[in-house]
DNA sequence: CACCGTTTGATCGAATATGATTGAATCTAG
DNA sequence: CTAGATTCAATCATATTCGATCAAACGGTG
């Protein structure tokens, strides 16, 4: 039965919701729906323009207030798009990873795939400027060493200046390198100048340079130039990258596998 | 009317789970799954989800918090007693970090713990070689130097030559120290001697040293020297310390605080 | 009363979350 | 080291939920 109470205009609602929301910390559209008497599409369209204004975030179901904790980490998520390609990158580069190897993982999360593949090799040194990298072979693997730095937030890896200090003792047999873009006349770009200043600094200790980068980085520019194609020893890629691409990039220099 | 069908939301579960492993330590997904009335599935699922945001660690059968596997001596029944007077101990550290101050936090669960009471701060530079700590303020929190050197898994810290490096290029306001055992004659003592070479280092660049180590550490005596009482400056511990030892260890020099 | 803008409700394809299944990976006991 | 059991990751199927769109209800105005 419909009641009599619901002449409730928006902002009286909305002040409803805020309670709620701020009483119970997360609350479900379907409970609100109920609650308050109208449908599902106006709780919706509230919950869109209070979280516009501020206050409460959405989530999938309903809403929570947003000092309810849970903060949301800064690095977005495209791993599931192209997790495939990434994976068959990833495994063609742990199959030139030769025993006795000293190694660097860059950051990145095809780099990152690399570094869960080498979880369990032993007669193998790794050295990283990448946080999760170094989680991921934190409890076992091969010998694991951190290149000092300046924790960059957005990527969750080590950057700046201090880096050179490890990094110009050691030598490396093979860097597998991330990137932001890749393209033929400005080579490797990345959003963070530090950052590529340290891919600098690897590219030039390690003997051969070794780019994975899915296609979908084919092409793109970004900010600040990490490396150019002399530098780089191979590439690592996917099939969907543009056969004229490749064929271009090949002439540059670098050895080109597609995965 | 209580026929409300309570379904929980995703941002829910995934704050029951944090608040189970932290509890726990160590967590089956059999467990989590009779728990909260989901499918292993899902609980996989958030896992891989809060593992990615970090603070707990996925293993096989389940997930542990990140911090657990800290600790040499770790007896499961003492465990959570000592967890409170390490608490205590954190929060008197915590109190002694100023604004602008640019500080050392080493490894040790007691540290950890200080680690994440300065989660929030800002205008402050901590440094560290614990991958724990690192991960602790990845997220958002003070700027953060992590300084380069070999993984010792046990502790899951960055230790031996290699943090001469960027140590050496640092000076640090004040270092909260860690310890496996302090003891009147052989004063700080831990199990490894890389781990001791670093300590030593991050002693001699601090301004001021202060050491946290609950009441179990006191008397103990480990295999490395990693530090003399006249070094230290400050030790915060617990009230269950021995009187006369405190005495004694107050004539060495360093002031004592109980938390 | 006709007109018009606003708000709400209803509908439907798309996106998302969850549960079940299965072959592969991992662990453990012997 | 092997065999058996457990756990995992990947995949598919299903159930919610979402967002966009449009139609109906409402309220004011000429």
């Amino acid at each position: 039965m419909p009641a009599t109470d619901n002449k409730t205009l928006a902002p009286q609602r909305w002040e409803a919701l805020r309670a709620l929301i701020r009483d119970r910390g997360v609350i479900r559209v379907e409970d609100l729906r109920r609650e308050l008497r109208v449908s599902a599409a106006t709780i919706r369209r509230d919950l869109d323009e209070l979280e516009r204004r501020g206050g409460i975030r959405r989530v999938h179901g309903g809403a929570m207030s947003v000092e309810s904790r849970l903060d949301e980490p800064l690095f977005a998520d495209k791993r599931s798009l192209a997790a495939r390609e990434k994976r068959r990158i990833a495994e063609v580069a742990a199959a030139m990873v030769a025993a006795g190897d000293t190694i660097y993982l860059d950051g990145g999360s095809t780099v990152l795939e690399l570094a869960r593949l080498l979880r369990d090799r032993t007669n193998l040194t790794v050295v990283t400027n990448s946080l999760q990298a170094a989680l991921e072979l934190s409890g076992r693997g091969p010998r694991l060493i951190v290149i000092g730095g300046e924790l960059r937030r957005l990527s969750q890896t080590l950057v700046g200046p201090l880096t050179r200090l490890v990094l110009g003792e050691l030598h490396l047999d093979k860097a597998f390198m991330g990137t932001i873009g890749f393209a033929l006349e400005e080579g490797l770009t990345t959003t963070d100048p530090s950052e590529a200043f340290t891919k600098q600094l690897v590219m030039r200790q390690a003997r051969q340079v070794i780019l994975l980068a899915d296609s979908s980085k084919a092409g793109k520019v970004s900010f600040a130039r990490a490396g150019s194609w002399d530098e780089v020893h191979v590439v690592v890629t996917d099939r969907q990258v543009d056969g004229a691409f490749a064929r271009e990039l090949a002439k540059k220099g670098p050895r080109l596998v597609r995965a």
